[in-house]
DNA sequence: GCAAATTTGTCCGTATGTATC
DNA sequence: AGATACATACGGACAAATTTG
């Protein structure tokens, strides 16, 4: 078997790509099996399996055990676990991923605030509201309903933009920072009527249509967080 | 052999990743081989392979043929290879990832102008200056020194912030686009010369710390690259 | 509920290509 | 050049999961 220079597998990964392609082929869609792929490819089934494995691991394709292969959500998972680990690493490097990382959430609400204000209609007033209401309620029960009620609301708040990238991104950010969090290595109070309290005033200046309070709530929303990740970082250099 | 319910590639990855942490290595250092992983983590060189691909996808690990395996560089190099191929799959959803990523392009470089007019330093911008003076005169030769010009643009302009983070989203963005945008279907005619002058009116309004121009220089500079981005979007839903 | 068929998951042994010393 | 260490690739076999009859 002659192999120019480049990877068997890597080979494999783009003939994979371009079947997909070329077929016109969305997610869900079902991919030839291992050994027809490896038949039509010209590759030992080994070969084929690692390369399924490199597109799984991008959400370009999903494996389903004992069904088949096909294409995948084309999701932001890969990014979510690649600036999960890096967070989780980051502790020699006093957390500063972690810092930048709240940065990017409070750019993507806070930078598309006009259009948020613009797009906002009265159906999301009450889907915001009713979501704090459940965070207020299921805060002092179990803490899942809790987190998730947040994540929904952040998610809802760039939704109406229509911009799916931005969404998606948002919520990528949004679960490294859950997910890392607990690790920061200090006691994150999660002041969960803080959280509320902050929420009800986003909503407030965005049903005003108050850009600046808007803009304001946001900031104030974020300096807790900020704060916590700062805290961690403060300690880690001191402790280390 | 019983294995509870996780499949045992996923309890080497795993395994690997805590490896790396509780080792606290950092990108270039050197991992066990693949045989020590293999008997270490009690599953076959198959498994491991697969796995140790999963995390090469990723930039967790990096394999070098012959040598060894290291721990990666922990790039975005997963979210770019990913975005790519959602742009290039996108030919019949009207490529709106397209228009969605332009959307956070400009988002970051407008949402981050007061932080960028307040850090850049004199140095940046003879930094700026030189690289739009490249981008000028090898703009008749070959295209590849005006494309490169255009990135260290972009990668300089947000670089002062001291957000890597967002340092490197915006150039996987960039990387993103520039792959994708000569498959949009219709002839994208980079017009150099306007992206010359919109370059150099946004380092005059930095220069001058004008905050409304700084941002309506970005608006400016992005407005014929959305527009590419329409014009694709225009021509596939009224040709298919 | 059982059994067969299909498909992916895991293992082993071997040979080859590549980089280092 | 030779030797060594390592990743790459192959082929076959069996296990586990899912669907279908």
């Amino acid at each position: 078997m002659r192999r120019g220079r480049s990877l068997l597998r890597q080979e494999v990964s783009d003939g994979i790509k371009r079947y997909i392609l070329d077929n016109k082929l969305g997610p869900g869609d079902a991919l030839p099996t291992e050994s027809e792929l490896s038949a039509t490819l010209g590759a030992s089934r080994s070969s084929v399996r690692e390369a399924v494995k490199t597109l799984d691991a991008l959400d370009i394709v999903e494996v389903r055990h004992g069904h088949g292969t096909y294409v995948g959500r084309l999701s932001m998972s890969a990014l979510v676990e690649g600036l999960t680990f890096r967070g989780l690493l980051s502790r020699e490097d006093d957390f500063k991923v972690m810092s930048d990382l709240v940065d990017v959430r409070e750019l993507f609400e806070r930078g598309m605030s006009d259009r948020i204000l613009a797009t906002l209609a009265d159906e999301h007033f009450t889907d915001l509201n009713r979501l704090v209401d459940d965070m207020e309620q299921s805060g002092s029960g179990d803490g899942t309903g809790f987190v998730e009620a947040d994540r929904a609301f952040h998610a809802l708040l760039v939704a109406p933009l229509g911009n799916e990238l931005i969404g998606q991104l948002s919520l990528a950010f949004w679960d490294v920072y859950t997910v890392v969090v607990p690790h920061l290595g200090v006691i994150t109070s999660e002041d969960e009527a803080e959280t509320v309290t902050n929420h009800r005033r986003i909503i407030d200046a965005a049903r005003a249509r108050d850009a600046d309070a808007f803009a304001r709530a946001i900031t104030e929303h974020y300096a807790p967080i900020r704060h916590r990740v700062d805290r961690a970082r403060a300690a880690t250099s001191a402790g280390g």
